[in-house]
DNA sequence: ATCTAACAGTTAGAAGTCAAACAATCAAGT
DNA sequence: ACTTGATTGTTTGACTTCTAACTGTTAGAT
């Protein structure tokens, strides 16, 4: 809660700001190719956890069952993922990344690496090591999302 | 991008996960008052910036103009804001928290440091000075979000 | 077998968010 | 006066997200 007036800013202040400025950074990439924040994270998962179960993405994206069906809905009716259910459990369905999905997200890796890249561009080697490493420290104590 | 399966985690995700940590430990505070997050922030924003004008919201909740519009709808049906038109500027409205939003937001920013605080009770006091500082030479290089 | 509880996912309704288009006001020049 | 451009806020329509209620499935106990 800063800028116009108050003169200090709480550490949690700090991370919003860089949360959302990280995001604005990935945002030209995410655009160019009509996915939102989530579905390109999504998307990413997925390539990289093919046949993941719903409830998984939403542990993921930290957020809820309900946000990932209608998340899906958008990607599937794009034809970017299936969903099948298979191994016996009709509850649980397993969803997958399409030849498509796969091409859309190629390279978001990379560009979610610059954007962070160029926001930790102030800080030196030494000082990113520390950095992840007092976060690494912090998360570990972290309540995990569980749902 | 980790959990389930992936070993490592960019700073960025560490990023991501303490914000999203620090919103849930403000969040029982919050919804006991039936607030969203922003609307906490802006209500808490008001009491301190009296007579903000609706273009500083934005600013501050790094939204835009029409977010801020449709939000403060939501308080002022409420109650808990006005918006007048003073100072011989008939564009900007001057936006105040009325005395039921002072009363509902009173003890937000202390409860927002305490979730704050327990979330980098794994650091000693020097890790936090030194996570801070790291943090605002971050800052001071982001693009300011003007709009 | 049957009951119960947990689990996976969907849907409905409310709210927040964004971009884009719009209306109204102000300032500055001509 | 008039015009032009910038500023402030609203509205519209699409989308995302949330909570809460719901359907259907599975596992475990009795």
């Amino acid at each position: 809660m800063n800028e116009s007036g108050l003169p200090r800013s709480t550490t949690y202040d700090l991370f919003r700001w860089i949360g959302w400025a990280q995001m604005k950074a990935g945002e030209e990439w995410v655009r160019a190719r009509d996915l939102s924040q989530t579905q390109a994270f999504t998307l990413g998962f997925l390539e990289q956890n093919p046949g993941a179960m719903q409830r998984d993405i939403a542990t993921m994206t930290r957020t809820t069952a309900a946000s990932v069906s209608s998340l899906l809905q958008g990607l599937e009716a794009r034809g970017l993922i299936e969903r099948r259910t298979e191994g016996g459990d009709e509850r649980s369905k397993r969803v997958y990344a399409t030849e498509a999905g796969i091409a859309l997200i190629a390279g978001f890796e990379g560009a979610m690496e610059a954007a962070g890249e160029s926001i930790l561009a102030p800080l030196d080697p030494d000082e990113r090591r520390t950095l992840h490493s007092l976060l690494v420290k912090i998360t570990a104590e972290l309540p995990q999302p569980t749902r």
